[in-house]
DNA sequence: GTGGTCTAGACCACC
DNA sequence: GTGGTCTAGACCACA
């Protein structure tokens, strides 16, 4: 896997595996890979795993069985999903209504240029077809 | 001045001086303090300041003339916010958008949480009065 | 069984054994759990428990009689009585003074938080009846 | 410096630097030795200061200011001084008087071993002199 | 100068 | 097999 050079790969890998326990590919406690298998799967040093793999514990999301592995927390899901939601509307939201009133856009003229990106990507995807 | 630990502080006084030309403080043309006074201002190592004000001058926001100080190009104002307004409808909007729909979130239900944060907002800047 | 994940399962182990010989559950020279019932009583490995006898078989806290079992020696109590006591006097008691001394507290203080901790457990297990 | 080899010596740091400002040794805001001089100092590998430092620095006991060093934050020595003696009293000291009952000592039988062992330190301190 | 990150490789305890 | 710790050494961004 590549990762974005600018962003520590440690925290993107915290990213992978929030995104994988969102969309329920890991259940809650279930046996995730081990930090040695994870590093071969991405390429990394097994510390950098380490690293990511002890702030999941940190934040509860993952637990530790001694000797034998790491395991999502049995709230794992909901853990995730609330301190993401929580971020995203107290931190993001509100950023973003300023930074729109700063720059002095309206909705209509997010919307139309989202909507444009948008189906910009939905004809690359439809054309690969 | 408080900085955030997490971003340069150079990229931190870039933006507090991409707002100020945004909110007209600085007019178009008009001269902004020398890196030495700016430095004092905010408190930090000159040399912190010489990169943030190379940037702005790399993006032609600010000019240098020799031995007077620097001053705001005749089209700052423009330039910023053109800059600043790409950077948001094509990043920053697609990206709001889809964590939206990774974290599976209504437009109602941002909306209700931006404006109870905001009306909180307000209410406590009228007590204040 | 629910185990501290900071410190070894077999310490652990060991350390529950230690509590049924001093409460007189197990008495001198009565027979003690296999090592697979116990395991499976305490859902670990089987060889987590073969190492926690071991030690408490060195110790000669306990006795294996071949093809038959483990049993309490017929000295048992007495033995983990005067381990404990000795690591307690030696080692507890003097790091208790040290650290009260270093966190500036009396012996009142110190006696009236634990009476307030104690009290209020008493009070819930009382709750309980 | 020399450490106990059972616990992490990142630990050991996190407790050295603990005692320097409870004793008063590092002011509350002053600055603490950078990483590298106190690696070759405690004669460590700077990665295993690192991760002291970050450990503290979460605890809120020291921050960092970009490219200067770390310094104790300014409540430092109250932050300690409030989490040792919670976990003291709320920790050590009901699992001090559980092991007391436990093993059937009275209080005097503790104070009596604990002078002894005391003045033993205290002879032997004046004999050096 | 400062800290932050990462790799490589080793050793150890535990299950 | 598993994770935890530590060292050595490198590179980079920042002030």
């Amino acid at each position: 896997m590549q990762f974005n050079k600018e962003i520590p790969i440690y925290l993107q890998i915290k990213e992978v595996i929030y995104n994988t326990i969102l969309s329920g590919t890991y259940e809650n406690g279930e046996r995730i890979p081990s930090i040695r298998d994870m590093a071969i799967t991405l390429e990394v040093n097994p510390n950098t795993v380490t690293r990511a793999y002890g702030l999941l514990q940190d934040e509860e999301v993952i637990e530790n069985q001694r000797g034998i592995g790491y395991f999502t927390s049995v709230k794992a899901k909901e853990i995730v999903s609330k301190r993401k939601r929580e971020e995203f509307l107290h931190k993001d939201v509100p950023l973003f209504f300023e930074t729109m009133e700063k720059l002095d856009l309206s909705i209509d003229e997010i919307m139309l240029a989202y909507q444009t990106t948008h189906n910009k990507k939905d004809t690359i995807e439809n054309e690969k077809k």
